[in-house]
DNA sequence: TAGATTGTTAATCGATTAACAATC
DNA sequence: TAGATTGTTAATCGATTAACAATC
């Protein structure tokens, strides 16, 4: 069905379609692969290769039809009746990416969170009920999650990834300044914060520096 | 001085820099390129390639000197007398920042929050005093800013992008799931969190899907 | 029709990996 | 010394870009 496509690819069809939604909110019927370029900052090469991953109909005169393209990145993207997600860890980031996801993607619903502080457990917050640890099994199995986003201390890190999968958690986003060990049928991704905001400080101070090179 | 860097080479000795960390609390002396690849999960050679960006002295019989080798990557990562950063934003990903990077690198210290919100301006959060945005050019000058965090809503990202950059910083790493336009002597990265979580359903999917291929 | 755009293949570019002489 | 590792160059691999025939 797919031959290996590239992450960068599904991080930028993900970006088309956000993009999509826009473009839709202003009536924008049609749009030109130049278009979706100029607005997103790839080239239009680009573009139109990453749309050859999906079933697409553009037309050389009008372009792509909004409507038809944001179905079929849809189709390809989106599981058919959509994917459950929880929030592991009730600290102010995972606070952050409740309210942050709440209703914000219609296929990728964050229905639980998951902490072991008897402060939080048992609260509802954003319209979602958090559930002790204890009860991963249970709740991952009820709703039908498939996915966390890991916010917990580093050191619990790669317990709770390993709790997780043993419920049935196949994809992982870590937050934790962790690495984690996770079997081969368990996708994970890094969010390294850290790594992020060094790497941010080093070439803006290239910037800075040497402008004149 | 330095030979256009690829942003991915950084990324990865970010990291070794963390681990070394972890090495020299552990009182380990020397490391082999081959240990750190093990790891953090390259190769050695990919290993040995990083590190000859930086001013390094590996030994035959020993490998890497790990103080030496710290003493190396800092000077290369950092700014000799460190970089200030501030978290504009102040809502729950932007109080989750200032947690998380309270005195965790001390060559980046998050001295300042800013928001728009009198409820929170004034306010002293993780040992950083809040200020109104209005107050930002007198701030990152007197605090010398260089750095900021954006976690602002996305119509407001520009906006506070634009205010930034006109007193002086050079680097932004935004969370706002917004593109911002910025002149080319400032450096962006973006943090996207919708599309981590997308490409993290997608390709969790793919390995739940076709495990026989 | 003439002109611009799509879809796709070939060329290019850059990053990763392999190889190996020098070294401790 | 013999053996393993470093530092670096060449080979490989994969992703991006250019080019262009087909098409509306």
């Amino acid at each position: 069905m797919d031959q290996r496509i590239a992450e960068q690819t599904i991080g930028r069809l993900s970006l088309y379609r956000r993009l999509l939604d826009t473009l839709m909110r202003d009536c924008v019927e049609h749009v030109y692969s130049h278009q979706l370029a100029e607005k997103t900052g790839f080239t239009s090469a680009q573009v139109r290769r990453d749309l050859m991953a999906v079933d697409t109909a553009g037309n050389t005169r009008r372009g792509y039809d909004v409507g038809e393209l944001i179905r079929a990145i849809d189709d390809y993207l989106y599981a058919p009746s959509g994917q459950q997600v929880a929030v592991v860890g009730i600290g102010n980031l995972g606070r952050a990416l409740l309210t942050f996801f709440s209703g914000r993607r219609p296929k990728l619903s964050v229905v639980a969170g998951f902490d072991v502080d008897e402060q939080v457990v048992d609260r509802v917050i954003h319209g979602c009920r958090v559930y002790h640890m204890d009860e991963v099994d249970r709740v991952v199995a009820e709703d039908e999650i498939t996915l966390v986003m890991l916010t917990v201390p580093s050191d619990a890190a790669q317990p709770a990834a390993d709790a997780c999968i043993a419920a049935g958690v196949s994809g992982i986003l870590n937050f934790a300044p962790a690495r984690l060990k996770v079997p081969p049928s368990v996708y994970v991704s890094h969010v390294d914060l850290t790594m992020y905001l060094e790497m941010v400080a080093f070439f803006a101070r290239q910037k800075d520096g040497d402008q004149g090179d």
